[in-house]
DNA sequence: TTCTCCTATTAAAACGTTTTTACTTCGGCC
DNA sequence: GGCCGAAGTAAAAACGTTTTAATAGGAGAA
C-alpha cells in the first residue's frame, strides 16, 4: 500500500471529489489517475481499469477551472451581440454555437444593448476569463478594446462590420449585390421609380446598401429624386415613418427597397394602413429574409442573407485559429445572397393612366 | 530592496503579465498587490496607490482561472434552452443577461435543440466549469442529470416547466388565467363555438392552456365537440394545418384560440387562403404575445406573456440563492397573463342569418 | 532597558490539475 | 554477480491567485 497520506476531504461527503480523493480511492497516485484517464501509454492496463471503474463509480470529473489553471486553456469562445431579441441575431448565434458545441467549448453570451461602456467591460471580462476566440456580431470594438484582444492574442472573427484601421478575420455578406439583384429584379418588372430607406450611416453594411441602390439607379437611368429615400435605423418603426414619407413625394414610387426586413415590414403596415394595395399600387423589397417574412400575410420579397451559415462560418474561422494558432493574413469570407420573390412584388400599375385623381379603388391588399 | 527575486517571465514582452510581474514592478511581494488591489485595510495608504498606479501602467488583470481556483468560483451561470430561433426564447434571455450582467457575471449559453444526450453533456460541462447557477427554460432534465445537478449543489431555476418528481425554484405564467381570459373575452363577444389548437402534451403549460379551454367550454356550456379541438407543436406549421382542420369540422367554430402565438399565426394564415376573413368569418386569439404578433397585418389578439419580467425573475431568483445560499424550500414566481385585444378578433357573425350563399361584401380584413 | 502592542509587510500554504523528472522493480545479458 | 533498459509508478513543480500565519520595526509603557 502506498504511503499516499491523503487527508483530504473524505470527511466531507457532500463535496465533489477530486484527484485525490480518487487517488487515495485507488490506492495510487495522482499523477498516476491523471495519465490512466488521459489514455497516456505509460500505465498499466489493469491499473488504467480500476481508476476507471472507481472515477465512474464515484462521479469524478476534473475540474475546469483547475485543469484551465494548468493548461492555460478555458473552453470558452466568447459571443459579443448587441441585441440578442433582434430577429436577425439568434439565427447567427444559432450557427455559431451548432460548431462550437461540436468542438466541445461553451460560447459565453454578451448582450451589449450597443451601450460603449458595456460593451468595454464585457470584452475585459471575457480576456480576464482568457477565452479562447472572441465572436463579434455587427459592431464594432473601440481601439482601446481592440488593443486589448490584441494583446491578449485572443483570435477575433468579426461579422457584418469590421473594426476600421484593425484587421481580423471576418464573415459577411455581398450587401452590394443583395440590394443591385433587388433593383435589377424591380427594373425587369417594368419599374422606373423606386424608393430606398436606409440604415443607419454608422453601419457599414448599410452603407454598401444604400450605395448599391444609387448605382444601380444610375446604372438603369432610373429617376433619381433625394424625395424617394429615406433615412431608417433598421428597427420596422423607421420603415414605417419612412414609408410614410416615401408615399408622400410630389410623384410617389411604384416599388420600395428597404434596407432590411423589419424596415419592409415597417413599411407594408405604413401602406396597409395608407389605404395602399401592395404590390398593385406598390411592390415591396426588403433584405435578410427573417423567419416572419415568410408568413402568408406579410408574404416578402426579399434578399436571402445566410444567417445560420453566417455563424457556421464565424465560428469555423475562429476554431481555425485557434487550433492552428495560425499567423495567416486575416481571411475573408463574403457569402451571397439570393432573391426570394413571394407576394410583395409585381409589376407596375399600368403606368399613370391619363388624370384619374382620388381612385376609389382602394380595397384589399396583397392577392398572391 | 525586498529580496523578492521573481525569475518570473520579464522575458516574455506579450504575454499578460501575472500578479508576480507586478510585484517584481513594485519592489513589494504578491501579497501585498493582492491586498491592495483588494482594498485591504493592512496596507499603506501609499503603497496601495503606487500598485494601482503600477497595475494600470503596466495593464494588470488578475485571471479570473486562478482566482476562480482559489476562491471556488466561476462567476458563470449557465442558460440552457431548447431553441434560441424561437422568437420567445430570446426576450427571456434577454431579461436573464440584464440582471446577470448586474451582478458582474458572465452567462453560458447553451443550446439543446431538444436533445437529450446534448442536454446532458452540456449540464456536464456546466458543471465541471463550477457554474454558479443554472437556469433552465422550457424544458426538462433528465432524472439523471437533475442528481448531478443537485449533488453539485448548484442553484437551479426552472423556467415554464419543471422536473417532474424535484423540486426547484420555478417561474411561469398562469397559464390557465391567460386562456381562461381569452375564452371569456371571446365569449363575451358572443362566440359559443369555439375551437382549438394544443401544444405538445409532454409540455405542462401546453397541458395547463388546452384544460383551462375544456374547463371553460364547461363552464359556460359552449358547444363541445372533438372535432373542434386539434393537435400542435407549438410551431406555426402546425398552427396552419390544425386551423385547416377545425376549419373542416361539420360545422365550423366561430373562433379559434391557439395554445401559442406561432400556431394562431399560423392559423391566420391557413385562414387567408381558404379564403376566410378575420375575424368577420372567424376571429383568432393567440398566447404569448410575441414581438411580431403587434404588426398591423397580422394584428394578432393575443394573451401576453411577459417574457422579459420571466428572464429577469428567473435571475433574480437565482441571485439570491447563490448569494445567500438560502436553505428556504424552493419559490414560484408565477406571473400574471393579460389580454391584448388586436385586429384579428371580433363579435361572430350575425348567426346563421338565413340562405345566403357567397356574400359579395369581401372587404378588408380588420378594422382596430 | 525590556516588554508589549500595533502596523505594514512577507513567506507559505492552498485551490485541483498536468507534466516533467526521478525512482523502483524486474528480466535479460554479458 | 553486476549492469542495462524498460515498464510502471510516484514525487514535485508549476499554473496565478488569496489568505493565514509569521515577522520586522517602531512606539509607548513599565
Amino acid at each position: 500500500m502506498p504511503t499516499n497520506t491523503n487527508a483530504g476531504s473524505t470527511a466531507n461527503g457532500a463535496a465533489r471529489p477530486t484527484i485525490l480523493d480518487l487517488a487515495a480511492a485507488c490506492g495510487v497516485s495522482p499523477a498516476t489517475v491523471s495519465n490512466a484517464l488521459a489514455d497516456k501509454p505509460n500505465v498499466k492496463a489493469s491499473t488504467r481499469e480500476m481508476v476507471r471503474r472507481k472515477a465512474a463509480e464515484m462521479g469524478y470529473h476534473a475540474s475546469a477551472t483547475a485543469r484551465g489553471l494548468r493548461l492555460g486553456r478555458s473552453w470558452s469562445i466568447g459571443l459579443v451581440v448587441g441585441d440578442i431579441a433582434n430577429p436577425f441575431v439568434p439565427e447567427v448565434v444559432r450557427g455559431v454555437e451548432d460548431v462550437v458545441w461540436r468542438a466541445r467549448k461553451n460560447l459565453i453570451l454578451c448582450n451589449t444593448d450597443f451601450q460603449a461602456d458595456k460593451k468595454t467591460a464585457y470584452v475585459r471580462s471575457l480576456l480576464d476569463k482568457n477565452i479562447e476566440g472572441l465572436i463579434v456580431l455587427s459592431q464594432v470594438l473601440s481601439p482601446s478594446d481592440m488593443r486589448l484582444v490584441e494583446a491578449a492574442d485572443v483570435p477575433l472573427v468579426t461579422v457584418n462590420r469590421g473594426t476600421p484601421g484593425y484587421t481580423s478575420d471576418y464573415v459577411g455578406i455581398d450587401n452590394h449585390a443583395g440590394v443591385r439583384m433587388a433593383m435589377d429584379y424591380l427594373v425587369g418588372l417594368g419599374h422606373r421609380r423606386i424608393g430606398f430607406i436606409k440604415g443607419l450611416p454608422s453601419s457599414n453594411s448599410a452603407l454598401d446598401r444604400f450605395a448599391a441602390y444609387t448605382e444601380a439607379v444610375e446604372r438603369h437611368g432610373l429617376d433619381s429624386d433625394p424625395s424617394l429615400v429615406m433615412p431608417g435605423d433598421y428597427d420596422m418603426e423607421s420603415g414605417d415613418s419612412g414609408a410614410r414619407a416615401i408615399m408622400a413625394s410630389a410623384i410617389p414610387p411604384t416599388a420600395i427597397v428597404a434596407a432590411n426586413d423589419q424596415m419592409a415590414l415597417g413599411a407594408l403596415g405604413a401602406l396597409h394602413e395608407l389605404g395602399l394595395r401592395v404590390p398593385d399600387d406598390v411592390s415591396v423589397v426588403g433584405f435578410d429574409n427573417i423567419q416572419l417574412a415568410a408568413h402568408p400575410l406579410l408574404n416578402l420579397t426579399t434578399i436571402n442573407h445566410p444567417k445560420r451559415e453566417t455563424g457556421d462560418a464565424a465560428a469555423r474561422l475562429l476554431l481555425q485559429r485557434i487550433l492552428g494558432k495560425m499567423v495567416d493574413p486575416p481571411r475573408s469570407v463574403v457569402l451571397k445572397p439570393s432573391l426570394i420573390v413571394r407576394g410583395s412584388s409585381g409589376p407596375p400599375k399600368p403606368a399613370p393612366a391619363p388624370k384619374r385623381k382620388k381612385s376609389a379603388t382602394a380595397k384589399n391588399k396583397s392577392d398572391q
